[in-house]
DNA sequence: CATGCCGGGTG
DNA sequence: CACCCGGCATG
């Protein structure tokens, strides 16, 4: 019976438990700017991020210039936008669509209510199904935090997963000079939209930043907080939010705050462009304007659009989602897989009490 | 089966 | 609160 506890030959001896003075979960509360680096052990991670951003989105619009204290030197960081993914296979797909719906036999014979018929629905059907089955959960868990564990990051509102997603690939600004670029807030109940770069950071700095000095001279930290749209594929994509409920990508209502449910950063965007191409109605006017078209073709559910007018999405996702609502079980390992079940007393806490692992966070 | 952890129990 | 554990979901 007593034969579990290991001698534990004191500390500094044979062999140091790997996790040294590491860190204290319940130490998070302060945050110091500048994290001592000291005798860093590999996986002490740099602490829940963003305890300021929380901060100021609480005051929200309006009120949040009460103080503003210049925010400590903010640390320098690469400045990337634009979630999108790799542009190439988009652009085959993408075109690869275009072409079928060109040469779909409706659309030369009857344009007009043509759309919302059957043939039109495989595509986007099959597109829709794809980004569901295939979910790369390789290797971002750690990417991410050993990425974090650098110099404190400015933290952006978007957790951690959703860093990565958005910079994940580095330069593919890219588009047709003939496509109009919006941008959009990412602000979590924000999503505000507006046609120049400029004005979103003037937008995000006041709003939320909560700060209007400096207005050029911005270290580009706005530029963490919203992202491009172009029309004609993201914009689209944007209306279709108000018209699909139960379709994984339209969980996202004006506000970005679900990006955890879209993991893999590119294949969705992909489908997201092709249904718009497939959907006459404009979400508005669908709701009230053309019942008819929606009764006609009950295929597509998407016609229910008013009841997205209600704010919880949630129980609108099928089992499917729902099942990955359910904590999709981080890849880290936790602290029995590293430590092993003879070593229990090195497990933290949360660990040994059956609870969500604190040390090794997702 | 092993693992991670929620929900609920006990002191 | 800290400390456990039953039991479920998941791989």
């Amino acid at each position: 019976m007593e034969a579990e506890r290991p001698p534990a030959p004191g500390p500094g001896c044979g062999g140091p438990p790997p996790r040294a003075a590491g860190r204290d979960p319940a130490a998070t509360l302060v945050s110091v700017p500048a994290p001592p680096q000291g005798p860093a052990v590999e996986f002490a991670l740099p602490q829940e991020p963003e305890p300021r951003a929380a901060d100021l989105g609480a005051p929200g619009a309006g009120a949040g210039a009460a103080g503003p204290r210049a925010p400590l030197a903010h640390v320098p960081v690469p400045v990337h936008r634009a979630p999108r993914g790799k542009a190439q296979p988009d652009e085959v797909m993408a075109a690869a669509a275009l072409t079928s719906l060109s040469t779909s036999p409706l659309l030369l014979g009857a344009p007009a209510v043509a759309f919302s018929t059957e043939p039109s629905l495989e595509p986007w059907k099959e597109a829709l199904v794809r980004p569901l089955s295939s979910c790369s959960s390789g290797d971002w868990g750690w990417d991410v935090a050993s990425d974090q564990s650098s110099p404190s990051t400015p933290s952006p509102p978007l957790p951690p997963e959703a860093a990565h997603f958005l910079f994940g690939e580095p330069a593919l600004r890219k588009r047709k000079s003939s496509l109009q670029v919006l941008f959009q807030c990412l602000w979590k109940r924000c999503g505000k939209v507006l046609s120049t770069a400029s004005g979103m950071q003037r937008h995000i700095r006041l709003v939320h930043l909560g700060r209007q000095a400096e207005p050029e001279q911005s270290d580009g930290e706005e530029d963490f907080y919203y992202t491009e749209l172009d029309v004609g594929m993201d914009s689209l994509t944007e209306g279709l939010f108000s018209l699909t409920p139960g379709s994984p990508t339209a969980s996202i209502p004006p506000s970005f705050p679900r990006l955890e449910l879209l993991e893999p950063p590119e294949p969705p965007a992909l489908p997201t462009l092709l249904h718009p191409l497939a959907l006459p109605p404009p979400p508005v006017l669908s709701s009230a304007a053309s019942p008819q078209v929606c009764h006609s073709d009950h295929a597509y559910q998407g016609c229910q659009a008013p009841t997205l007018l209600e704010p919880q999405p949630t129980p609108a996702l099928p089992a499917k989602l729902g099942a990955s609502l359910r904590k999709p079980r981080g890849d880290a390992k936790k602290c029995r897989k590293v430590y092993g079940m003879d070593h229990r007393d090195l497990w933290c806490t949360a660990c040994r009490w059956k609870k969500a692992c604190q040390r090794f966070l997702d």
